[in-house]
DNA sequence: CTAGGTGCAAAAGGTTTGCGGTTAA
DNA sequence: TTAACCGCAAACCTTTTGCACCTAG
């Protein structure tokens, strides 16, 4: 990991109240070298090739920390185990019936979105669109 | 239940291949009568109550089958159980990050959602979104 | 009749917790 | 110095599975 970005992880921490930890900057490090999506026990696999004692609750806590400071977003998969991502642009995600696979999907392509206006009285903290279908790999294999 | 919404069921079920039996109707039932989007656990409590034999393998079997055949949607929350929704009509969910509770939001709130367009190749099925944050009752307690 | 559904109990995930030791600030 | 964090292992909760029996079509 660059400086710049140990910094920016560091300052996130901080603003949070959380503290900066090796096992936090790794675990963000695996998450962001591969934005394939993966769940809390794919990161503790990566993350073990390079730091082999860290555990799985260490996994868990890291990611609830980076979750928390606004660097890594979740992502729910129907029953399936959470999934964890690090693209903070506004997007939504594109979950594909056939295998599994889960896209990023940038916002330009959801016209209109950002016309929520709730009922009166809700809170509108944060949105997550999700689509679901076949994706063009699998779509081309029917 | 009445009688058109058993044949209903039945009808739905048969279309997807599905059979219509006592568990399966007793388990919709439950669904219809209280719209809060309960758990499989819970539905399993509520079903016990008037068919204290089934059980909850039976529930989550059910539970599919009323997914399947589209008379029933799931509802993903952060980490929790899956909740399910008999509410077909086009809607999206509130989750409260206070009281965790879920609450249906008419689609009419949601200004120009369906232009959608994704990149090219993807095969699009079904839309969820989820909106997060302080729902009225717990907004007014801040 | 028979493929599909049920109930039960055990197993399989996925996530959280408690605790003694360690470390960032 | 000390509250926060770590690793470990056990516990917990949700969901799935295997099997013998049952039933809708």
């Amino acid at each position: 990991m660059q400086k710049p970005q140990k910094q920016e992880l560091n300052e996130r921490l901080a603003t949070s109240g959380l503290r900066f930890t090796a096992q936090r900057q790794h675990v963000y490090d695996v998450l962001l070298q591969t934005r394939d999506h993966p769940t809390a026990e794919e990161v503790f696999i990566r993350a073990k090739q390079t730091s082999p004692d860290i555990s799985i609750a260490t996994v868990y806590n890291c990611l609830d920390a980076l979750v928390k400071c606004n660097l890594v977003r979740q992502v729910n998969v129907d029953r399936g185990a959470t999934r964890f991502c690090p693209n903070m642009k506004d997007h939504c995600h594109f979950c594909c019936d056939e295998c599994g696979g889960v896209f990023d999907i940038d916002s330009k392509y959801l016209n209109g979105i950002d016309q929520i206006h709730l009922p009166k009285g809700f809170k509108l903290a944060r949105r997550e669109i999700s689509l679901k279908g076949f994706c063009p790999e699998c779509a081309s294999q029917k």
